[in-house]
DNA sequence: ATCACTGGTGGGAGCGCTCCCACAGTACCT
DNA sequence: AGGTACTGTGGGAGCGCTCCCACCAGTGAT
């Protein structure tokens, strides 16, 4: 008689407790099931999946997640603006990768920006409340407050693209290291000799660890380091125009720029067509990141390809497994908490 | 000396039983602040006010779910593959009005990609799950089970663009009927006299609307309807290549044509070219979308603009509302749940 | 026989909120 | 005086799960 419904509010979804009914186990055994719990026998699950499927059951998720602490769900923080999101592709990518690594779990991804004062205020909170199991950051800058508030909250966290050589939460990066060795090796291949780099913002390690490659890629190579070659810049068209400018005033001889991004090259091309200076014929140019940029820029620009799908996989991979060690209070898995992906030259007509 | 911690875990957050205890106040005060009722002495919420900030409460999120019933997230359905939603400005527009009119509410913005069957099918079993208090929904099909789904389901929801005239859920649309007069009405006043039309794929009722609004422009103006003179697109640019050409040999004295889409209308272009017919020399042609692509155009298209920001803004108003007028089993405030945006012509050299 | 175990199971005790009923206090009519 | 009505407040009773302990076979070792 009190089969279905013992304080039946008819019209509401199934709950555990009325699959257990109707297939006369116990909650505990439903919980089970569901959970996938390899301690029931064939007979009773089959029977509880009878039942789930007869009334249609869907777990409550808010109650298992006031029950067993976890939300089931990761957090996608993008701190810029949503603007740069749709533009840059890198995002896109990313996204995809995510996607797909994601995509036969039960975790639900959320797409967080925080690109204004607001909006970082609002994460703080959602943080703080502990909406989520855990943080992919992409694009931090080194300055960023948010790493900290993660570990403070004790929240696993995964960041594309280390803080610094001493990072402390897990990460996935490309090889910006070897990336830059190879558009330098490429460069002087191709017979060049004076080559000149073009950095990005240098509180980004990934700058950085170019700059690194670069300057290791010319002294294996037999060519002092000259210092007067190398030109900061800051990732953006202005800033590649106006270090191509200075390089050229100081370097006239120069036969080759190795640019930090392809957004760098893109001013650079510009200072040096303005200078009269044809690509490639009197100085080859390289880019970084393959972006649309590279492709569609006149000549297609030879440019350094991440594999950025393939980092958003691996970070989900990394966060996956740092949520699932912190479920039981047991191993700890870090083996490898900072992977380095490998970088492709892309050669085009530029070089 | 029980002041805090009665059943202290201590490293945990605080919850509100410690709040109350902390502020000297029982459980349901601490809740009526929290949740902003107005029937609280402001004594009371003061001190309420101050034990959250000393102890950095935080609601947590699935308690209060799990007894309100209620998820406070909402979510944006985009049927599509995440690779359109990226390469369409439309989606971009659509979600900065979104969020806009969120950013000042504890609602929370969930982006789901159904594009594929697996998706559809995660997607399905969210809605079932009721992970959401209510949907927006852009980008629909006419066959499209999802919005049937929703109303099953007696989840809120907001449609962008109504599926007929018959809608039932809750809209959100800019005025197709008036934007197609608005670009005939312009071709006539240019002195064009033959204008065709190619239409958008008519199992969407937007398009069916557009040629409604091209036919009574036309007739109101004193032209006839010429059948001939309307031929069947897809949105697609080959399609509007195909059309166009269709077209020509039909009626080759045509002198202008109104492109259901941006896209069309390139299409539409290529076969003018084709045909070496000169815009606008000899054919004027204008598009729908204002698209970067009609911005791009050779030479630049004249299109009519729809405010897809506010439509983002005003689907969540719509949407909101529903939610709301849940809540308590009141007052339904239906005055108007379908809305109509104004559409704008933006002339450029192609008529 | 007795004593471990082990695989399988039931169900109590929460998780941290909201809802709502009860009730004290004050105010304003009759 | 007694009624009625409100404001402000406390706290019990859930919401639907998971966790974990208790318990019941059955099995093999002693």
């Amino acid at each position: 008689m009190a089969s279905h419904g013992a304080r039946g509010r008819s019209g509401g979804r199934p709950t555990l407790e009325e699959v257990a009914a109707r297939a006369g186990v116990g909650r505990g055994t439903v919980s089970r099931v569901i959970n996938g719990s390899p301690r029931v026998s064939d007979a009773t699950r089959a029977a509880v999946e009878a039942a789930v499927a007869e009334l249609g059951y869907v777990p409550n998720t808010a109650a298992r997640a006031l029950a067993a602490n976890r939300t089931d769900a990761i957090a996608l923080v993008v701190p810029e603006p949503e603007t740069r999101f749709f533009a840059e592709p890198y995002f896109s990518d990313m996204l995809k990768g995510v996607g797909a690594e994601l995509s036969d779990t039960e975790m639900q991804l959320l797409l967080i920006f925080a690109g204004s004062d607001k909006e970082r205020r609002r994460l703080a909170q959602y943080l703080a409340a502990h909406r989520v199991d855990g943080v992919l950051l992409v694009s931090v800058h080194a300055d960023d407050p948010l790493p900290d508030l993660l570990s403070q909250l004790d929240i696993p966290a995964v960041i594309s693209g280390p803080r610094s050589a001493q990072e402390t939460l897990a990460s996935v990066d490309s090889d910006n290291y070897g990336g830059a060795r190879q558009a330098v090796e490429h460069l002087l291949s191709r017979g060049r000799r004076r080559v000149a780099h073009i950095t990005g913002r240098l509180d980004v390690y990934g700058a950085q660890r170019r700059v690194d490659g670069y300057r290791d890629a010319l002294s294996d190579a037999g060519h002092g380091a000259d210092e007067a070659l190398i030109e900061p810049g800051d990732f953006t068209e202005e800033g590649g125009s106006r270090a191509m400018a200075a390089l050229l005033e100081r370097r006239p001889d120069l036969d080759a720029v190795f640019a930090a991004s392809d957004v760098t090259a893109a001013g650079a091309r510009h200072a040096l067509r303005e200078a009269g200076r044809r690509i490639p014929d009197d100085v080859a140019l390289v880019g970084y990141d393959d972006s649309a940029i590279a492709r569609h820029m006149e000549p297609p620009l030879t440019s350094v390809r991440q594999p950025i799908e393939e980092m958003g996989r691996r970070m989900i991979d990394l966060l996956l497994t740092e949520v699932a060690d912190r479920r039981p209070l047991a191993s700890r898995g870090l083996d490898r908490r900072q992977v380095v992906l490998a970088t492709e030259l892309v050669p085009r007509s530029s070089s």
